[in-house]
DNA sequence: ATGCACCCTGAAGTCACTATAGGGTCAAGC
DNA sequence: GCTTGACCCTATAGTGACTTCAGGGTGCAT
C-alpha cells in the first residue's frame, strides 16, 4: 500500500502522513526499489486511530498518550478516562465562550439599522467612544 | 503615553502591541529621545477597537477590513453586516462540531466500565477493528 | 518520447501571538 | 556615584498542526 492509497483509506492527506511519521506518531514503513513508502495493515490501523482521535479534537500530545496507553492492554483505563474527561471540560469551556460570543454578535447585527457606517451599531459597539463596559 | 500604559489601558500585552504595529494594524507612533514609543489618544482608540474585535473572535484580516470600513463614515454598513454574519455562521459551525464531539466523548466515558485497557470502551471506539462507521 | 499521476526531500509559510537573547533608559535609594 | 529594578528597544525563534512550495524522480499509458 502506497502513501496515496493509505491517505484515501483514512481520509488523511499525504503530507499529513509524512508529517505524522516525522513526529514519531506513525512508524517509518519499508521502502520499495523506487524509495516509495510501503505500508502494512498495522499502519492503516494506527493511522485510523490517530485520525479518529484527531477528529474528536484530541491534540497530538494527547493522541501520543492515548496510543501509549492503548499499546498495553494491561494498563489501567483510568489514564484514558482522565485524558477524555479533561478534554470534555475543555470543550465545555469553548462551548460557553462561543455561545457568549454568538449572543453578542447577533445582538449587534439585530440592532444595526442605518445604511451607512455613521449609523452602524456594530462599528459603534466596537468603537471606544461608545464603550458600554 | 508609553507602550506599557497603553497595554494596561487596553488589556493588551506590550509584545502584542508591537506585533500589531509590525502588521500595520496600528500606526507607528512618535518616539521620544530614548527611542521609546509615545502614543496619542487616537492610538488608544484604535487599539481598543482592535481588542474588542479580537475578543469577539474576528481574525486579524477581518479586523483590518472592519477598520477600513469604520474609517469612512460614509461607507455602507452592509460590508460590516456581511463580515459579522459570516462570522456568526462560522461560530455556528464550530458550536455544532463541538456539541457533536462532546456527545461522542461523554457517551464513551459513560460506557467505559472495565478497569484495564483491554476493556476500555474509549480505546475500543478509537481502534479501527471496532469501527462503527 | 511525451504526458500525467504519483512519489521523494527539505524548507518555508500559516495564524496570532509568545518567548528569548541581549541590550539601553530612568528614577529612587544607599 | 552606584546599584537596583521597572521599564523600554530590536531581532529572532518557537507554538500547533499542519500546508505549500521548489525541485526533482518513478511508472504507466499513448
Amino acid at each position: 500500500m502506497k502513501i496515496g492509497e493509505l491517505g484515501r483509506a483514512t481520509g488523511t492527506s499525504v503530507e499529513t502522513i509524512r508529517f505524522y511519521e516525522a513526529e514519531g506518531l506513525l512508524s517509518a514503513p519499508a521502502r520499495n526499489a523506487a524509495n516509495y513508502r510501503v505500508y502494512e495493515l498495522a499502519h492503516l490501523e494506527r493511522l485510523s486511530f490517530i485520525k479518529r482521535s484527531r477528529d474528536l479534537g484530541f491534540t497530538l500530545d494527547q493522541v501520543r498518550e492515548l496510543l501509549r496507553l492503548a499499546d498495553d492492554p494491561g494498563n489501567s483505563c483510568a489514564g484514558v478516562d482522565v485524558i477524555t474527561a479533561r478534554h470534555v471540560a475543555e470543550i465545555d469551556r469553548k462551548l460557553a465562550d462561543l455561545n457568549a460570543l454568538r449572543g453578542e454578535l447577533v445582538r449587534r447585527l439585530d440592532s444595526c439599522q442605518g445604511p451607512t457606517i455613521a449609523d452602524c451599531r456594530i462599528i459603534e459597539a466596537l468603537s471606544p467612544k461608545s464603550a458600554a463596559e
